[in-house]
Parts: structure tokens; C-alpha cells; sequence
DNA sequence: ACGAAACATTGAAGAATTTCGATGGATTTT
DNA sequence: AAAATCCATCGAAATTCTTCAATGTTTCGT
């Protein structure tokens, strides 16, 4: 009788780019505004698939305004958008926060 | 022949508060100046206690914009202040950190 | 092709932030 | 006790950010 254990050890290689301090700046400011930090939970409330018209129901502000933030978001590439039709729809760059809290683990002794 | 297989499977309860919106927020502003990055880096290098007058050096800015800057980082409890005398030193305030880190992993799907 | 719908852009007003000179308070040095 | 040092506060100027009405652009439905 034969017993064979054979184990595979995958390595897995995290190819995450260093975010420097200037880009880390820059999504500090993008997550630095609540109607933004919202637009976040709406997107993940959603189950990562966001339509604009979505927030013109939940938030309080204009059309132009909403569009400045979702702005602000996709320019620093926390939100990817995507068009459909006439719609856009985003979804969380989860890359972009780990590698936001890659420069965060950085910063700690 | 018995063959026993026992599976101790050890939970990790972890206690660190939830951050709010409205703390993550406030975090984020105080994260999004490229002084107060600067702030933040230089107590790393100085292995994790920064003297004021170490700043002054480093940093062209004048007096009472240094202390603007420490202030937004004392005040979110990102670094925490002790004085020396006529001194202050600080250091990086890990849990807020892991704090902010646990809320942007709430972000992602 | 026309009107409607969804999102973007422009320009301007108001709010918030950054910066620094002047000054003040606390502590150490002489 | 007086002078010097270190940090905080105040007030004002400059800059940046947020917000929205008006308008523009693209796409869909008819």
C-alpha cells in the first residue's frame, strides 16, 4: 500500500506597484469629502455595480455636483467607469486601495 | 486500523473599533497635503520619534505653518504628541492607522 | 430627423484651506 | 530675574474646493 502526500506550493507573486506620495496625496483628497465617501458605499451597497441615476436618488446635490465627484474619483482611478448606452456605470478599483494601503503599512515603524 | 484527523480551527477576534465614514473622512483630509505626508515620513526615518526642530530643517515652510500641519495630525490622533520640556516629540499612532486601513478594506467588494 | 434622457462642461459665488508675520505663553538657560 | 528657546494662537491674504444654474454633447426612442 501506497501513501503519497504530495504537496504543491504556489507561490503567488503580487505584482503591486509603490504608490508614492504624491499619488497617495492625491487619493487622500479623493476620499477626503463625504458626498465621495458615500458615492463608495452606494458602489459597494450595490454589489460593485453603480449607475449615476442610483445617486441623483440618494444624494442631496445637484447633477453637475455628483458628476464633480464621481470625477474626482475616476481621476485618481478609485472607481472605474464604464459606459453602457448612454448610462455609465462604476465599480471599485480594489487595486487602487491596496496599493493606498500599501504606502498606509508603509508609513507605520 | 483509526486514523484521526483533528482540525483545531483558531478564530482570531480582532479588537480594533470600526471607523466611521465620518472619522475616515477627517483622516483623509488630514492625509492629503503633501507637508503633512512629509511630516509623517520624516518621523519614520527618525525610527518613529520626531522632534519639532527636526522638522524645521526639513521642511521650508515657516513656523506656524509646521504647527498648522501637526495640529491636523495631533488632532485625528494620526500622531500622538508628548512633551519634553520646552520640546515635543511624536510618534505614529499605529491603531488609527489599522483603524483607517479596516475602513478602506469595507470599501472594496 | 426630432425630442427626450443621461452625463459633461463652463463660469461664478461661497466656503474652506494654506500660508506667514506678529504676538503670546511656557520652559530652560545664564 | 532677564534673555533665549520652543511652540501655539491670531488675523489676514492667497489659493483651492464645493456647489449649482445654464448650456453642451452623446445616445436612445419614435
Amino acid at each position: 500500500m501506497f501513501v503519497i502526500f504530495s504537496v504543491y506550493y504556489m507561490e503567488i507573486v503580487c505584482h503591486m506597484a509603490q504608490m508614492d506620495a504624491k499619488q497617495a496625496e492625491k487619493i487622500s483628497k479623493a476620499l477626503s469629502d463625504p458626498t465621495r465617501l458615500k458615492i463608495l458605499s452606494e458602489i459597494k451597497k450595490k454589489h460593485d455595480w453603480l449607475y449615476c441615476v442610483d445617486l441623483y436618488d440618494n444624494i442631496n446635490l445637484a447633477q453637475p455636483s455628483i458628476c464633480h465627484h464621481l470625477k474626482q474619483l475616476t481621476e485618481t482611478s478609485i472607481i472605474l467607469p464604464e459606459k453602457e448606452g448612454r448610462n455609465i456605470k462604476y465599480t471599485m478599483n480594489n487595486e487602487v486601495i491596496d496599493e493606498y494601503i500599501g504606502f498606509l503599512q508603509g508609513l507605520k515603524k
